[in-house]
DNA sequence: TCGCATTTGTACGTATGTATC
DNA sequence: GGATACATACGTACAAATGCG
């Protein structure tokens, strides 16, 4: 099921990062696209949309659309879809700590809107970005929504596979940003000391129907770690 | 400058605030909505877009639109602009701590697109809910902006001054969340100890025409602060 | 300073597609 | 399968902010 403005949309994006309009600092106007991509200007006007709500462009009227010029150092986009693999991309490396079939007990079965006992994979990870320990991932997937997994797919993109393989459309996801002090085990993961200080978020995915399928807790190195909000207002 | 879908989706916001809807757990349909409302389909769409981006609601194609339950625990939306006096209004008492008139340095000018010299009015507060010391914000105004502050503007909300006051319009605002640790003035004034954890939030505020007026550093007391994003995916 | 062209923003209408119930 | 309800996509017209001459 594509859509048009998504097309048109991710076309727009690619572009962005290919520095196609870099030079300008902005879009060409909204009836360039239309021509350029042979669709109406609602469709532009949606397709936009999204790169605006991803904090990417930034609609000035009566003057134009213009790129909003990126943070120094690798921040991890809130309104990109899962953070990581989108921000990092191909340095990241993974260490599964634990990988286990276990049932939902009565806090997980609250958070996650499902009957108690109800069959999850529990994964434990340590993601590394060019070999620095980035953060440890603590995940609980729903086994009714994501009936398999490997070791292949835990090391890669669990969300990829849910997408592509799966062809199941991720609709919500809940974020709580924390921070805490790490205790032993973790600070070990991080090569970081028992009590530092830790980024934490609490995350809560749902596909598009709205059911829950991923309840996890990343703990962050908090050395490395920013997370960017880019916010518009009406 | 007051538009349709602005006031349809204040409407419907305060209506859910007021439990309006909490007993079916989702809106009106969108038919309901245009008979209530009496606009067209577009404008309806346009206003629950914008509490869909917001993540208050979550329409589900063939299913209708549901109430995004609230998490536990006070948090503060970032899709929420100017998260305090938005999520805890009245309960916050500020201290100001310096108020001064002072000049842009280098990496001021950079990040606030200024000239090197422009005026600023620098602040330090401390904020408080329920009398428990929650934040210290550093701010610093473009005076060019914001040609006059108070301390009674600054000891409540300076945004809501900007918006209803001198009748300018937020636009953006680019927010960098990490992790570290408290220094012994920042601890002191947020009655915790030095070298304890800090959920720190950096900002930039710009007017609808792009102008950056507002580069903030606030230092969050991390045993009180919870950050909430909502995302929804196309 | 004024006016005009450009460019984005708001609002309405209509038709059809697609997921849920 | 039919009814309901949200999603996509086309079109039109006018408003409002900016920028240039």
């Amino acid at each position: 099921m594509n859509t048009k403005y998504k097309y048109v949309s991710d076309a727009i994006e690619m572009d962005i990062e290919g520095g196609k309009y870099a030079k300008a600092g902005k879009l060409p106007t909204e009836d360039e696209l239309i021509e350029l991509y042979q669709v109406s200007r609602n469709t532009v006007r949606k397709a936009v949309d999204i790169l605006v709500n991803r904090g990417i462009i930034m609609p000035i009227q009566g003057s134009g659309m213009f790129l909003r010029k990126i943070p120094a150092g690798g921040c991890i986009n809130l309104e990109n879809f899962h953070g990581l693999t989108a921000t990092f991309a191909d340095k990241i490396t993974t260490r599964v700590i634990d990988f286990k079939l276990t049932q939902a007990d009565e806090k997980l079965a609250d958070v996650m809107q499902c009957a108690v006992g109800t069959s999850l994979y529990f994964v434990e990870r340590l993601r590394s970005i060019d070999g620095v320990p980035f953060v440890v991932e603590y995940s609980h997937f729903n086994k009714d929504v994501i009936p398999y997994l490997n070791m292949e797919i835990i090391e890669t993109s669990i969300y990829r596979y849910i997408m592509q393989d799966l062809k199941k459309q991720i609709g919500y996801v809940d974020r709580v940003i924390e921070a805490g002090r790490l205790n032993a085990h973790d600070a070990e993961l991080l090569e970081l000391a028992k009590g530092d200080p830790a980024l934490i978020s609490i995350n809560r995915a749902m596909l598009k129907s709205g059911v829950v399928f991923d309840y996890s807790i990343d703990i962050h190195n908090y050395k490395e770690t920013k997370f960017l909000k880019r916010s518009n207002f009406v």
